[in-house]
DNA sequence: CCCTATGTTCCCAA
DNA sequence: CTTGGGAACATAGG
């Protein structure tokens, strides 16, 4: 569930609360994940966010966890209750970092040296390269939304906020990626620096059950404006919202507006 | 029973 | 080898 929003609220809330932790214990409930026993005693020196991926910055090695579909972050302060779905805990002096995660997708893995291996990828947040973009869709004929939704090309790229951002910038989600024009490129950056940050701002998007690590909804399922609304007026013409299948996914879009 | 789900990876065909 | 599409993963909810 969680996309790049929700991945930054996470970290950045991770951060506060781990600042100067150290690792007492890495707590597996779930067979399918593999013990951490190299994390025990290491401190903390960053939580960092990379794609959709959490990295906890042991000095050197960290561990990593994906969230994939159904994977939250629960922090538990000593003495709280374990939820049910509970699949690892990573546990500190403040407390612990328990992932829960009833489809189980979500992955648990310790890295040497992550540094080495993140290839440089781009921070959405920071804003997209425009010219980087078109040599990489230069000649692709898959549709623009499953472009948007490579990780290699747009790190931390979802299902939702693909379908606001081509929205907001009136790019049809079929649009051959090779086909998009540089004036459609711009307004998919503009679009996508907007809203990323404003969902971000507002601590994501909880349309079912996402909540921060904290337990607390987002809000920004208040903003969007095309996901989720099948059947509905547009808010920018009069054709009603659509949705269809593309990749597998889900896909809101207005057949009226989106060109 | 059917379908859906904010993700990734593997397999297969063109 | 590359590209793109679909199934699989596992579970809950409508």
């Amino acid at each position: 569930m969680p996309e790049l929003p929700e991945i930054e609220t996470l970290i950045r809330q991770l951060g506060n609360v781990l600042a100067g932790e150290r690792v007492r214990a890495v707590r597996i409930f779930d067979e399918k994940l593999d013990p951490l026993p190299d994390a025990i005693d290491r401190g903390v020196r960053a939580v960092r966010r990379a794609g959709k991926g959490v990295e906890i910055d042991l000095g050197g090695p960290a561990i990593h966890i994906h969230l994939r579909m159904s994977g939250r972050l629960h922090w538990r302060s000593p003495g709280d209750i374990i939820p049910p779905h509970a699949r690892f805990g990573i546990v500190f002096e403040a407390g612990e970092v328990l992932c829960i995660d009833p489809r189980r997708f979500a992955t648990l893995t310790w890295h040497w040296a992550p540094a080495a291996l993140r290839k440089q990828t781009a921070n959405l947040l920071a804003g997209l390269d425009i010219p980087d973009i078109r040599a990489r869709a230069r000649g692709r004929r898959l549709p623009v939304k499953a472009f948007l939704l490579d990780q290699q090309a747009m790190p931390g790229m979802g299902n939702i906020y693909a379908c606001e951002i081509l929205f907001a910038a009136a790019v049809s989600p079929w649009r051959r990626a090779g086909e998009v024009t540089t004036i459609e490129w711009e307004r998919i950056a503009a679009a996508a620096a907007r809203i990323l940050r404003e969902a971000v701002y507002c601590r994501g998007t909880s349309i079912s059950d996402w909540r921060d690590l904290f337990g607390r909804p987002g809000e920004y399922q208040r903003r969007l404006r095309v996901y989720g609304r099948e059947g509905k007026t547009c808010y920018r013409c009069p054709a009603r919202i659509e949705r269809r299948k593309l990749g597998g996914r889900g896909t809101y879009y207005c057949p009226g507006c989106q060109g």
